[in-house]
DNA sequence: AGGCCTTTTCCTGGTT
DNA sequence: CAACCAGGAAAAGGCC
């Protein structure tokens, strides 16, 4: 049997860097809200209004990870440690201090930040995103499409709403950093990024309300029940995510129905259509203190 | 190269 | 009957 290509994307199920964030990036992820976080925060990022000179430590890891998603560079390349900066800091970062803290890396996000210092928008120098959703895709979906999309544009705007992992530090990274910019790990390592997996998706969509267009709703905030409201569109979503135009919610809801297994997600009985995250499923609440 | 992991695909059978 | 739900089985891909 000849089965579709899909360009498949996973990231292994155990990865954590909670204990690789600077503590106090965990504390402000720990205490921000997530809603905000998730919705308007990657917009106001990069922002005239929000100048890198302005932003708080948190924001500086934001741009580090979507900067080094854009160039489809794996995070664990980087020593993180070495940007447990706030925004001043960084913008007082001199060239030779970025490639003395990244490596080769560190061009790519000198650059970058030079570009929102004065453009206020990155990717003006090498991108090949056209037009307008430009901007809104590099924040929107930092790890996911670039890497096997020449043209990011089949996502329609109105499919723009916020599929992004990259506020979730417990995913997004791999493992351990090495604790000095060694050159031979600091290279530009040209591989697939980290995907995001289905309940993360599903996730994200949730916690976009203002920009989910009807497609799941919260039943029980504050207990993770959750319910399809387009089941198929859901899957359709998530089949492009995958450049899997075949995907359909039958499958999806196999996907979803191993997630009971390692507690991801509860089983909801006798009610069509919902879900419930489990004790391993993180960033959905509204605090997780 | 091979094993692990997360889906994807297909299927049978049951339920709403 | 359509749309879901439950899982088994096998395989696709990606990653290490």
């Amino acid at each position: 049997m000849v089965r579709q290509a899909s360009g498949v994307m996973s990231i292994p199920a155990t990865v954590s860097f909670d204990n690789q964030l600077p503590a106090s990036w965990m504390a402000h992820y720990n205490c921000a809200d997530v809603s905000m976080v998730t919705s308007g925060y990657t917009s106001r990022l990069w922002s005239q209004d929000h100048h890198p000179q302005n932003w708080t430590k948190y924001q500086v890891w934001e741009w580090l990870q979507q900067t080094l998603d854009m160039h489809q560079i794996d995070a664990t390349s980087i020593p993180f440690q070495n940007f447990d900066l706030d925004g001043r800091q960084l913008c007082n970062m001199s060239f030779q201090d970025f490639t003395r803290s990244a490596g080769s890396v560190g061009a790519i996000l000198f650059q970058s930040l030079t570009d929102l210092k004065w453009n206020g928008q990155y990717g003006q120098t090498d991108m090949v995103i056209p037009g307008d959703i430009k901007t809104e895709i590099d924040a929107d979906f930092p790890c996911s499409i670039l890497p096997f999309k020449e043209e990011p544009s089949f996502y329609s705007p109105s499919e723009l709403f916020d599929i992004k992992s990259s506020f979730q530090p417990n995913v997004t990274l791999a493992s351990p950093a090495p604790s000095s910019p060694d050159p031979k790990r600091s290279q530009v390592k040209r591989h697939n990024p980290r995907g995001t997996h289905l309940w993360e998706f599903i996730r994200d969509i949730l916690l976009n309300p203002e920009r989910n267009p009807g497609l799941i709703k919260w039943e029980d905030r504050s207990e993770g029940v959750f319910r399809f409201l387009k089941s198929e569109a859901v899957a359709q979503l998530w089949g492009k995510k995958k450049n899997n135009s075949s995907m359909t919610y039958e499958k999806l809801s196999r996907a979803m129905r191993y997630y009971y297994k390692r507690e991801i997600l509860e089983r909801v009985d006798g009610r069509r259509l919902v879900y419930k995250f489990g004790r391993n499923a993180r960033g959905w609440r509204e605090s997780e203190k």
